[in-house]
Order: C-alpha cells, then structure tokens, then sequence
DNA sequence: CCAATAAATGACTTTTCAGTCAGTTATTTA
DNA sequence: TAAATAACTGACTGAAAAGTCATTTATTGG
C-alpha cells in the first residue's frame, strides 16, 4: 500500500501500472491480487487507511478543549502541517481530486468522511472564536475555507515533482506564514472590533 | 482542444480515450491525428494555449501602475478569480499538477513559464507594498504563497466535481473572503507598524 | 461542371496492461 | 523430517485503447 501511495502520487492512478507497484514492494504481480481483488480496491484501501483515525483525534481534541480558540486552532494546523511535510498522506487529496470523475463512489465517500468533516470541524471552531469576540465577525464557513487553502496547496506541491521548489516552498515556513497571516487577519484586535 | 481539456479535466488524462474526445469535439479519431501527432502532443497543446497571453498583460498593467499596491493586487486577483469561475482554465493547474510524474517536460514548462513567473510577479509587487510600508513587514515570497493558494484551491474544487459543493465554494464570495483576510493580515495599519 | 486537392472517416493493426492460474517455493504442523 | 498448508511467481489471456491508412467526402480553382 505505501508503495502504491508512492507510485499513484507520482503518475497518478491510470497511469500507474501494478506490475510497477508489485516491483516497487519487492514482490510479484500476482501477490497483489492475493490481497487486494482488483487496481481499485487497491486504491480505495490505499486511501481510507490513515486518514479518517487522524480526524477522531482532532474532533476529540476540540471537545476537551477549554479557553481560548486560536492556540487550539493553531495546534491543529501545525499538526497538520507536520503529517504533510514528513508523510506521504498528502498525496492522497492529490490523487483524489485527480481521480475525482473516474471513482464518483471514492470521490463521495472522501467528500463526506474527510473534507466535509475537516470543514465543518473547522468552521465550528471558528464559530466558536467569533461569538466569545477573540475572533472579528467573518464568516466561518468562508474563512475556514481560506484558512484550508495554504495546506491544500502545500500536500499537493510538495508531492508533484519540482512544483514546491518552484514557489519556494519550504513546509514549516508555511505553516508558520499560514497561521501569521490567517490569524492577524482574523483576530478582533487587528481591526478595532475588540479593546 | 476545448474537447480535450474538459475530457482531461474530468477524467484524467491517461484516463481520457482519445475516441471519447474526438466524439465531444464532433470528429471522428483519424481526423485528431490530422493535427496532433499524438495524446501526448494533444495534451501539450492544450496546456500550452491561452495561457501565456493572460500573464503578459498582467505584467504589463504593473509595470505602467502607480501609486498603491493593494487595489492592483486586488484588481489582478479579481480577474484571476472570474477568469476560474467563468472559464474551463482553472482545470490546466489541476491537470498538469496530476500529470507532472508522466511529463517531465511540460511539467518544467509550466512551472517555469507560469508558476514560477506568477510567483515573482506577485512577490514582487507584494515587495514594493512592503518598501512604501503599505504592508507590514512580511517575507514578500511567503506571503505570496499564501496568497496563490485559496485560487489554487478554488481551480482545483470547480473542477473537480462535486468538492466545491463539499466546501460551499461560491467563487465570487470565496475571492472576496481570500482578498478580506490577506489584506486585513498584511496591510501595516492592522498591526500597528504604520498608524 | 469537372478535375485536383484537401479534409475526414472508421475498420484495421498493434500495443499495453489488468487480471488469471498452473506451477514453484517457503512455512507450519505433527 | 516429511506431509500439509500457505505464500508467491510470472508466463499467459483477453480486453481496451492507441495509432494507421486505404477509402470516401468536401472544397477549391480553372
């Protein structure tokens, strides 16, 4: 599976013959069909595995947490940002997106079980911040999906050959650059809605 | 061409039988061979189209402006973001983002041609805010990133479908929130470094 | 109006690759 | 240590799709 992740984040799905993830995890064609029944199971297990156990932690995370939201918000973000610089899970939105119109069923299921529940997660907690005042009154929905913008690019550049280098980008500046320029623009005190 | 980037854009390319867009564009198969030499070519082509043209004027509007950064910078963004909402170009990022592995060489292009000319064209402009201290005093390359990535986003979801529904991605509202929180998390006068 | 040329077709050939399975190698159990 | 079982292999098959080209259809010019 990780050599599949590999393989279909570097020539996408289609374009990835199993012969070549069967070479690339040591073994033969025919072992991978002991496992998987076809090229699409392949990538459908590929995909849910470690992806939905992350989001449980963060909702857990959230429900606990007291106080203040943006040092929440932040902690998560980083977080994020760490799994995207040092794993290859960052393919997997890369792939997905690509790959959207051949699997509608995969596409849907991705949809619901990750980017609907990291947004609504999101816009929840941004909700949260805009009532106790410690964030300006936007609108949550609409700056999660900003907020969400920089790590998106960030798991598919960093996964497609050349393109961070392009735009010089270097994982944990970014972060520290999203979150420096989300939360300044976002916090109340910046302008004037609150002290 | 037309046919080939919204068969591209929903499928793939590897994805895309050459058949299925010689149907779309109402010709048969022999006659995309008439023009193209291959699906590769074809591919080639379309990226290589509308493209160029775009960047040109854009460097053109800001070598000859004068005065503030931020309503240029704003004006740009804007037509970026009709011109993904309202056109089929938004697909070429996703497409080429996907394909990269597959074509070395168009990848190298792109990158070269309108990511990384995009990206200095941007940082910039961003660069000269910073010097009149309009903007505060941010990395021009990383606050560009930043910047770039919530229309990254928005031309990767409006061709993908089904994910901008997912994020309720309305473009109009979407580039003015992008527009709202990067320049309120830049401009001097929200942080205290001017005023 | 007809010949010459250009454009388009789709049946055909070739290539590629997903998926199979009879045979081989490794591991477990008694 | 030998039989039984499990894991693996890679040559083979069939289907799908890329790419070809002899033939047909449309356009142009005299």
């Amino acid at each position: 599976m990780a050599a599949a992740l590999e393989l279909f984040a570097e020539k996408g799905f289609s374009a990835s013959r199993l012969e070549d993830v069967a070479e690339r995890a040591g073994v033969s064609k025919g072992t991978v069909y002991l496992y998987f029944n076809d090229k699409e199971d392949l990538f459908r297990k590929v995909v849910k595995a470690d992806i939905i156990e992350n989001i449980d932690v963060f909702e857990k995370m959230i429900e606990s947490h007291q106080g203040d939201i943006a040092p929440l918000l932040k902690s998560i973000l980083e977080q994020i940002g760490k799994m995207i610089a040092e794993t290859r899970l960052g393919a997997i939105p890369k792939i997905i997106l690509s790959e959207a119109g051949n699997f509608p069923a995969l596409a849907s299921f991705y949809r619901e079980n990750v980017v609907k529940r990291m947004f609504r997660l999101f816009t929840a907690l941004i909700e949260r911040g805009v009532h106790t005042g410690e964030f300006r009154g936007i609108s949550p929905p609409d700056a999660a999906r900003i907020m969400m913008a920089p790590f998106l690019m960030m798991a598919l550049m960093t996964n497609s050959p050349g393109f961070a280098e392009a735009v010089e980008l270097q994982p944990a500046k970014h972060v520290e650059t999203a979150l420096d320029i989300f939360f300044t623009g976002i916090l109340a005190e910046n302008t004037g809605e609150r002290i």
